[in-house]
RNA sequence: GGCCCCAUCGUCUAGUGGCCUAGGACACCAGCCUCUCACGUUGGCGACACGGGUUCGACUCCCGUUGGGGCUACCA
């Protein structure tokens, strides 16, 4: 590993980012972060009718707020056609592949009678020593496969792995329409491109046969192979749209905070020691394959959850305030001409009093309503039962003491409600409760002081002189 | 079906032949704390898939069984 470490993260844009990839993405960027070398992003869209621009922009939209940054790239495979069709040329030329003019139709034929009859679908090679190519027929591109003895993939992770050779069959390197699939252009990419680590997922492992065997027959050095288990739903199935939000931006969206996307997914298949909780740098310093692990893990959101509101609570407000400045406004917290004009130091002011009760951005953009609304809404229930008449002597004398109080800081304030309970023998609940609910119109909030005191004597007077107008 | 990979609490995992009466974290349950909701804190529940070897000694090594996953395309 003293080479120059050059990895990439190759995901086809055939649908949405999801949490497998990322996971991918991940190791390899930490990878390259570790050894000091290059991470680089190739977007594998050879699949013309799978691949759509959109799915591009969710990839570098999904990266980015990770901060998983590529050092190239993106790279994308249509626009290296050239460098294909040159080596498919060449192996033509050098008698390594050849032309196959059996049609779809015919091949999806033979496969299912050799399903019927219970047997390995592989191709026949028909057209393997054809002399005369018959007439009027487009052809695709087969590579000359070895089909004699076996074929070793050196993985980092699981050792030797020993393919039968037998088990192997001409593939298909360029289609009838002229275009190059997946198992070669992986291959001269990776090759042109100088990868030294190919670090995916496990479901790659039983293509690697074929492409070891392309290496050799386009005489370039296999790189070092690393298969990485797969990411299970709570089924044991693969992870699929079945198992609820798999893309990595709905995550984003639904308040969950990237620190604590990445630190969840990196003890998926990684660990060091008992330890639960790192730090991006802390991570590309630890970062090493041998701590990898070598079976499929299970996506648990509840741990996810539990990180996620690990550091909020942890988290600097002022960098809390810029991620959840969106969330207030898709909560219609606040209209948008406000949310773009409000400064992080004014969000960030109420975020301390919200961090120990919110799980994520959503909770707690939510919970910051009292502090940015103009007006507050009481909820029937809680204005029912804690607004009533007897509560109004409390309120008149609250006001009395806030105005003229110099301090609004929490100490003051508790002075003055131990104050009160003192005198009249009652409990702080007894009056918190209908002082919460005419300042927040909610049973729930942060703590009474905090709510006070964030709100300022001003606002704090008018809501109370406002619920006692509401009981009367 | 064939080939390949994998196997410790429900989940993520520590464990690299004696340190294991198997440790930590999430979740769950109970107590404590408390102005609401939470946080926190203390304790509890809970696993080496099974069967053979190897060894003085296996969670750790080997084989098999079972179970799960992947691949088996003119998808990636």
């Amino acid at each position: 590993m003293n080479e120059k470490v050059r990895v990439r993260f190759a995901p086809s844009p055939t649908g949405y980012l999801h949490i497998g990839g990322v996971r991918t993405a991940l190791f390899n960027w930490l990878f390259a972060r570790h050894h000091k070398g290059k991470f680089i992003l190739r977007i594998e869209d050879t699949d013309l009718s799978r691949s759509t621009d959109e799915s591009i922009r969710q990839i570098i939209e999904g990266l980015k707020w990770l901060g998983i940054d590529p050092d190239e790239g993106p790279y994308r495979q249509t626009e290296r056609r050239d460098i294909y069709l040159e080596h498919i040329e060449r192996l033509l030329k050098e008698g390594k592949a050849y032309q196959c003019y059996c049609t779809p139709e015919e091949l999806e034929q033979k496969r299912k009678e050799a399903l019927a009859k219970g047997e390995k679908p592989r191709y026949d090679g028909k057209c393997r020593n054809l002399d005369t190519p018959p007439p009027g027929r487009t052809s695709a591109v087969r590579f000359k496969t070895t089909m004699e003895g076996n074929t070793v993939v050196d993985d980092l992770l699981r050792g030797e792995v020993v393919f039968d050779n037998t088990e192997l069959d001409d593939l298909i390197i360029l289609r009838s329409d002229g275009t190059p699939t997946y198992n070669f252009v992986v291959v001269v990419d990776d090759a042109t491109m100088n990868i030294t680590h190919v670090i995916r997922g496990d479901d790659h492992l039983a293509n690697t046969p074929r492409q070891v065997q392309l290496y050799h027959g386009l005489a370039y050095q296999p790189p070092k192979f690393l298969h990485l288990s797969m990411i299970l739903g709570s089924d044991k199935a693969r992870l699929s749209k079945r198992h609820g939000a798999t893309s990595i931006l709905s995550y984003r969206d639904t308040g969950y905070l990237p620190g604590a996307m990445i630190n969840y997914l990196v003890r998926l298949g990684w660990s060091y020691g008992d330890q639960e909780i790192f730090s991006k740098e802390e991570l590309i310093e630890k970062f090493s394959i041998e701590n990898i692990g070598k079976s499929a893990a299970v996506f648990n959101p509840e741990k996810l959850l539990w990180l996620n509101s690990h550091y909020i609570k942890t988290g600097d407000p002022l960098r809390l305030a810029s991620y959840l400045r969106p969330h207030l406004l898709n909560e219609g917290i606040l209209p948008e001409s406000q949310a773009s004009e409000i400064s992080v130091e004014e969000i960030a002011k109420v975020i301390p009093s919200l961090q120990e009760r919110s799980k994520t951005l959503i909770e707690m953009a939510r919970g910051t309503e009292f502090f940015f609304a103009k007006e507050i809404q009481y909820d029937e229930k809680a204005a029912r039962k804690f607004l009533i008449p007897s509560i109004v002597p409390i309120f008149e004398r609250l006001i009395h003491m806030f105005e003229k109080s110099e301090n609004f800081d929490t100490d003051s304030l508790e002075r003055i409600f131990t104050d009160i309970t003192e005198k009249q023998g009652l409990k702080l609940g007894k009056i918190a409760q209908p002082v919460r609910v005419a300042l927040t119109g909610k049973t729930v909030s942060p703590g009474i002081f905090d709510v006070i005191s964030l709100l300022g004597k001003e606002r704090v007077v008018e809501r109370l002189k406002m619920g006692i107008r509401y009981i009367g």
